[in-house]
This record gives structure tokens, sequence and C-alpha cells, in this order.
DNA sequence: TTATAATGAATTGTATAAAATAAGCAATTC
DNA sequence: GAATTGCTTATTTTATACAATTCATTATAA
């Protein structure tokens, strides 16, 4: 495998992704330039760049002359976003289910048997929502659509925040295991219909688990 | 009206951007931030931030160290991107005819006319575009869903190319006229089913046109 | 002849310095 | 004393200068 060249800009970004979906970045907080090009040991340049990619992405908030900040989770959205997701990524499901590769099947079955064992160990928000995204992928992998595919992506990249935040606190989505190996099992069958049902399902049982858990937190801290 | 201050990177996202829906700066050419920061009279800098941001709505590709280019228009995109737009474009008009205004129907019906008449007139393709994109948000403006507006209008951007060029050389979507008068009176109706049917017929046969027109172009160039 | 390496011009990427802007505080006016 | 104006400072935005990379071309060797 090749090793790629990367810009400082594109570690900048990768860095502060991670510190944002991680938590370690907190929402709200503001991202000053010369801090963070301190801090990295670049310049600010290919900060300001980098803040201007994650915007883009939807995790952080760049207001002209007043900076950039990490772009605050709530309620409303968690509803938006895991709809936009549940109809986005059914569709996407039963166009890749008719051809879909075999290889892609077993490939799903792997990263599956990981992600249940990821679950309890050190890092299990940062390495399962790193698989559970592989997982999903090779799934799509059978739909020829990159535009939606990419689409589908930054949509995952925003739910992680949550999803993240959810497995650190609660210690898990209670009900994906068995969940995921259902919806493998009617992709294995081809059944399209059962298997798009199962996928939204899922999606949205998940947004059901964390609204419950955002409103919990809201209570408390009022 | 308050005059709102724009950064100097705000203002080359805008001006590249119309060249690009224009079709003044053709797909696929390489866009040299010398050459433009020397045409725009400012420096490199903010040409490169304006390139970033359009490369996140899909108008401009951007190789590390190779540089940017508008994005190329092809037919397995039309497909991928009017199919995007009828299914959330579909879902969202579903969500707003529930609780839209009459202020927001009346205004609609005031874009329509105006719609009607620019067609034929000079630079009729920008303000076509405009004015469709208007009615279209009018429609949506029920439904509270800020993140799925947000998403509909870069899928409208990119969309918009397809609409322009088409406009300019085929004369307009031929259908539109009287898909837009029957979508506007279902959604004066309240019916929800028949509305949102007719909004992704119209927007399909929009693709369709606009395919037909992409094939013919290729035949002849080949 | 062909493949490969060296060269240099063109271009992009990054650092640093200068300019522009916003927000808060002091000075002034009414 | 309230409102406005003018400064001060922190921060962002932009310009300029330099470093790194790519790509095309030429030179060299097998």
């Amino acid at each position: 495998m090749a090793i790629e060249y990367k810009t400082r800009t594109q570690l900048v970004v990768e860095i502060l992704r991670e510190k944002i979906l991680s938590g370690e970045i907190v929402a709200g907080q503001p991202l000053r330039q010369a801090a963070l090009a301190e801090e990295l040991n670049v310049s600010r340049i290919p900060v300001r760049e980098a803040l201007l990619q994650l915007e883009a992405e939807g995790l952080v908030s760049f207001e002209p002359h007043k900076g950039a900040s990490a772009t605050e989770l709530n309620l409303d959205q968690v509803d938006e976003l895991f709809e936009l997701r549940a109809m986005i990524e059914g569709d996407l499901l039963a166009a890749s289910l008719v051809d879909i590769t075999d290889e892609a099947l077993a490939q799903a079955t792997d990263i599956l048997a990981n992600l249940d064992s990821a679950l309890g160990k050190e890092n299990a928000a940062n390495t399962w929502s790193e698989l559970n995204s592989a997982f999903h992928n090779c799934l799509y992998s059978g739909a020829k659509r990159p535009q939606t595919a990419d689409l589908v992506n930054i949509l995952n990249i925003n739910a992680d925040r949550y999803i993240r935040m959810h497995l650190l606190w609660a210690g898990g989505i209670s009900k994906a295991g068995p969940e995921h190996a259902e919806l493998l099992a009617f992709c294995k069958a081809r059944d399209i219909d059962k298997a798009v049902a199962k996928l939204k399902q899922h999606i949205l049982s998940s947004r059901d688990e964390i609204k419950a858990f955002l409103q919990q937190r809201e209570a408390i801290n009022t």
C-alpha cells in the first residue's frame, strides 16, 4: 500500500475532526486560530483552511471576524439528521443489494464480529464508530452512487458525534448488536424490502435512544 | 436594509460560483490560483479559501499540489443528483405542507408569475434559475428543517449547472411551466400525496429532458 | 531505441508580516 | 447621568515571500 502524502491542512483537519468527535473539543468553545496553530506547530493558514473544511462538514461554524467554534449538539438536529439518514441510506441500500458481491457480504460479516468484540474494550467509542461506518459502507458498496455515498459519509460524521457521546456515557446502543445481525441476514437473503425496513428501523431506534439520553441530560442540567 | 460586510473570500466565492454556473468557466479547465488572484485583484489566500468552499459545494475539485478545476458534468451524475433531489425534496415538501402559511403560498404564486414571464428575456437562464429556486424554497418554508433545507440548496446549486446549460442551449425545460402550476394547485389544496407525487415527477421529468439533451450532445461530439 | 534519471519552470502549499475588523473601555458631549 | 464618540486591544483576514511539489523536457545509460 502506497503511503500517501498529506498536506498540513489535511492533517489539521483530521486532528481537529477527531478532537471534536471525541469530545475533547467541547461544543461552543471558540477555536482560536493562533492557539491551534501553535499547539499543532503549523502556521495559521492551514488551520484556517482546516476550519473551513470542517465547517463544510458541519462540525464547525465560522463567523466572519469572530472566529470558529465547534457546533452545538441539540435535540432538533438529531431528529433531522437521523431521519435524513434513514431515508437516504435506505434508498442506497436498496440500490446496493441489487448487485452487491458475495465478497462484500463476507467482509461485512467479518466487521460485524469485530464490532461485537469491540464493546467494553479500551477506546470503545472510537473503534466502535469506525467499525460501524465500515460495516454500513460495506453494505452500500453495491450501489454505484459515489455522490450519494459521499453525502452519507458527511451525515455519518455528524451522527457520529451523538453516537460516540452516547457510547461514552451510556455504554452503547443497546439494540445495535442484534439489529446488525438481522440486517445482515436480510442482505444475505437479498430480501431488499425487509433489509431496507430493518435498516431504517435500526437508524431510527438509535435516534430514539440518543434522544432519550439527551433529554435526560438536559433535565439534569436545568 | 443593513448593508452587510463581506470578506474578500466570500466575494470571490460568489464570483466564481456564478462563473461556473453560467458556464463562463468551463468544466475541466484548471483554475490557476495566481491567475484568478490577479484577475480579481486579491491575493491568493482568499482565492484558495474560495476554491475550498466551492469544493465543498461540489462545483470544484481540488487535488493537493495539482490545483483546482471546475467539476465535469456527466450523465451518471445527473441521474444520481436528480434522484436524490426527488427523494429529499419530496420528503421536505410533505413536511412543509402540514403547516405552510397562506402567505408563503401567495408568495409562491407571485414568483410563478414572474417565472413564466422571465423566459425569452435577456439573461433568461440566470433569472429563471434564481426564481425557480425561490419558488421551490417557498413551498418548503413550512418545514422547520434547516439542515435539510441547506442540503437541498447545495444539491440545487449543482442541478443548476445542468438546468442553466439546458436553458441556454435548448431554450428551456418545456414542461416546467404547467408542472409548476399543477404543483402549486395541489399545495394550495393541501393535498400532500398529490403534491409530493407531482414534485417528484417534475424533478424527474427535468432530469429526463436534461439527460436526453446531454446524450444528444455527446453523440455529436464523438 | 527505450527506460531512467536529472533539470528547471510552473504551480501549489506554508510561514510570517501587515491590514482590517469587532468588541470593550475610556473620554466627551449634551 | 445617559448617550455618543473615539481609542485600545484581541482576533481575524489578507498580502507577500519563501519552500515544496509536480510535470514536462532533456540528458544519460543500458
